[in-house]
DNA sequence: CCGTCATGTGTACAATGTTCACATTGATCC
DNA sequence: GGATCAATGTGAACATTGTACACATGACGG
């Protein structure tokens, strides 16, 4: 997952930042919630809790680098679904089931992500990792619609795309597909692609 | 809010429950997050902490009756919005307004609603108030598209609507619609109405 | 070799969620 | 009307948590 340092130190851990996201990342997926213990995380990793403040300010600043950790593994996904496709549409519609998918993987994660944006807004690392993967589906969009990336239609579709996407996502992580008369699979589908009605 | 008892009770409070749901919903909007402490809302009431665990099994408990509330009033909202037009297009476009509106006013009550809906989800009261809310969507879609409440086309469209609506709002909450080049409003109406850039 | 700075440990503290034993109330039955 | 009893409150206690402060240890450049 990441390198640890050649020397077998007793006393310095070598990584002990992205151990501790590791392993707090691991405690919410445990959980299957958004929640973990500090104290639990740093034990897991063998060490005293006081160790996690040489790297984050507090808890908050850790959960903020997991959120971080979790756009950067998002914005990939992404970019991976559009590669799927050849033809612009093709490609957006490649982006939109990647997303839900990785909802889909990686429940705890996807959560803390969305709700952790508020609390660590002004962390850069935070809102950094956020735009790009945001900007994944602004530039698929702009050589879709064919128009310069900042301009207003562009701007709306893009939040039409993010939006459904993200709303599905939600909604499946919490449960609200089941009552429905189709599969999930096909439904999602269905949703994504704009065949209405 | 809620009728209190009328005798002047030194021992017993007359309605503990709802007075705990509300202190609690006031200590989140104060923080403005999701989060609050149980030890905090009995203060407020004037209750030692234990008293609330003759009223919720524990925490969580608490918190989901705050996000059955939450859905009460949501599903109230959605109704409303719907009633702000004659037509089936402009009730259902009311409902989406009436959807963003309630998560713009209240961020922290719709915040806890959709995160604890894992939490609870046994918990019937949450799941009636949830599916009651839905159930507005959907019968605005089925009028709006003729066919039956229960058929495919209708759970797709009310499922679209609502993942809009959803992604939407979230992303408003998140701020992520600060750095676009129209403003809120103009975005969220153009994003709902379907007029496809 | 030795300072010095980053990184770890130990101790301590207030706050929280939760439990258990006990107190108080108010309705119900004789 | 007074005894009875379930509902509803209090009080003390405990483990766990996030955080702070003083100190220990290690790596490394002069």
């Amino acid at each position: 997952m990441y390198t640890v340092s050649t020397s077998n130190h007793r006393y310095h851990h070598g990584n002990l930042r992205q151990a501790l996201v590791d392993a707090a990342l691991a405690l919410m997926v445990e959980t299957g919630g958004t929640d973990f213990s500090l104290r639990e995380a740093a034990r897991r990793v063998g060490v005293t809790v006081n160790a996690s403040y040489r790297h984050f300010r507090n808890k908050d600043a850790l959960m903020v680098a997991i959120a971080a950790e979790g756009f950067r593994r998002f914005g990939r996904a992404l970019m991976e679904g559009a590669l799927e496709a050849d033809d612009p549409q093709g490609r957006l519609l490649g982006s939109g089931r990647a997303y839900v998918r990785f909802a889909r993987a990686n429940p705890s994660l996807f959560r803390l992500m969305f709700s952790s944006f508020n609390v660590g807004r002004q962390e850069e690392e935070l809102t950094l990792a956020g735009n790009q993967a945001f900007d994944v589906l602004k530039s698929g969009l702009a050589t879709f619609l064919d128009k310069p990336a900042d301009s207003p239609d562009v701007a709306v579709a893009a939040l039409r795309a993010w939006s459904l996407a993200h709303g599905l996502s939600y909604l499946i992580l919490d449960g609200q597909l089941a009552h429905l008369p189709l599969d999930e699979d096909t439904l999602i589908e269905r949703v994504i692609s704009n065949h209405a009605g």
